[in-house]
DNA sequence: TTAATTCCTATCGTATCGATAGGCAATAAA
DNA sequence: TTTATTGCCTATCGATACGATAGGAATTAA
């Protein structure tokens, strides 16, 4: 599952990949349109900014705005900025990761092996789409 | 991700699978060849016995026996048995499902539609291996 | 009877999660 | 310069889920 978290880091940046090039948009706006917890948001917020993907303003006419085009943030690079990794196992992640405790070795794991493959195919969809996209569920599905 | 209750129970059918027809098998010889926590191993091989997958047999030769054939058995029915749903979000499962928390209507929701492609494909993967599949990496992948 | 084995319910400690509190810092407008 | 507005940071909270174990009852073959 995705955490909470993650979905509202998703949700706030597609509403602010809407507004890309029209100065800062106030949390209270973010909040507004994507109903999501004022406070939690504010966390996020920072946390994204910290990783470069969003700028503030403070004071007066605050708020914040995304850096990057739309186009360059894929969907599957804020998972993995949020959740570390894409996978549903740990071992299953294709960068350097922990080992599954209690697990056989990796090469003989053959759950490992089913989920990279899991992996794999969901990555190839989220980093197909991009903020920029409007109705994700219409973006080409080529291989 | 998976919770590792999942996974242990994954692979304790693997397990089972591969001794199909030859009676029970005990308990420490699943803890042994799988690296499972025994008394851990215990509630989820009985849970696994409350939904019809696995038969038991207690005295002094008891042990588990998978109940149906190993090729009847797909890993994404285990994983919706022990999780639920295979979706990375609530809304996104083709189950009758919960609404997210403080989200859109559905209809609206961007990130449903996208997590909806992510959910077909990784179902259509995870419905397409059973318990017989040894090296479940090298299983035909054809949409 | 005895040893081996599964079954059931309760419980425990910890970690994580979602969320909020409360105060500090910055900024624009009055 | 004052003030209202807005974002920033750290700490913390309550709830829940998770992984795991305890302790004993029930069953069965030797």
């Amino acid at each position: 599952m995705l955490s909470q978290k993650s979905r509202y880091a998703i949700r706030a940046l597609q509403h602010l990949a809407d507004r890309y090039g029209q100065g800062v948009v106030p949390l209270a706006e973010i909040v507004a349109a994507q109903n999501i917890p004022a406070k939690f948001l504010t966390v996020i917020l920072s946390e994204l900014g910290r990783e470069g993907l969003v700028r503030s303003q403070r004071g007066r006419v605050g708020g914040y705005a995304l850096i990057p085009a739309p186009t360059e943030v894929r969907i599957g690079d804020v998972i993995r900025l949020m959740r570390g990794s894409i996978a549903l196992v740990p071992c299953a992640s294709r960068d350097p990761h922990e080992h599954c405790e209690h697990c056989l070795p990796e090469a003989e794991c053959r759950l490992r092996a089913l989920m990279l493959r899991v992996r794999d195919e969901t990555a190839r969809i989220l980093d197909a789409v991009t903020l920029a996209d409007g109705n994700l569920a219409l973006v080409a599905d080529k291989p």
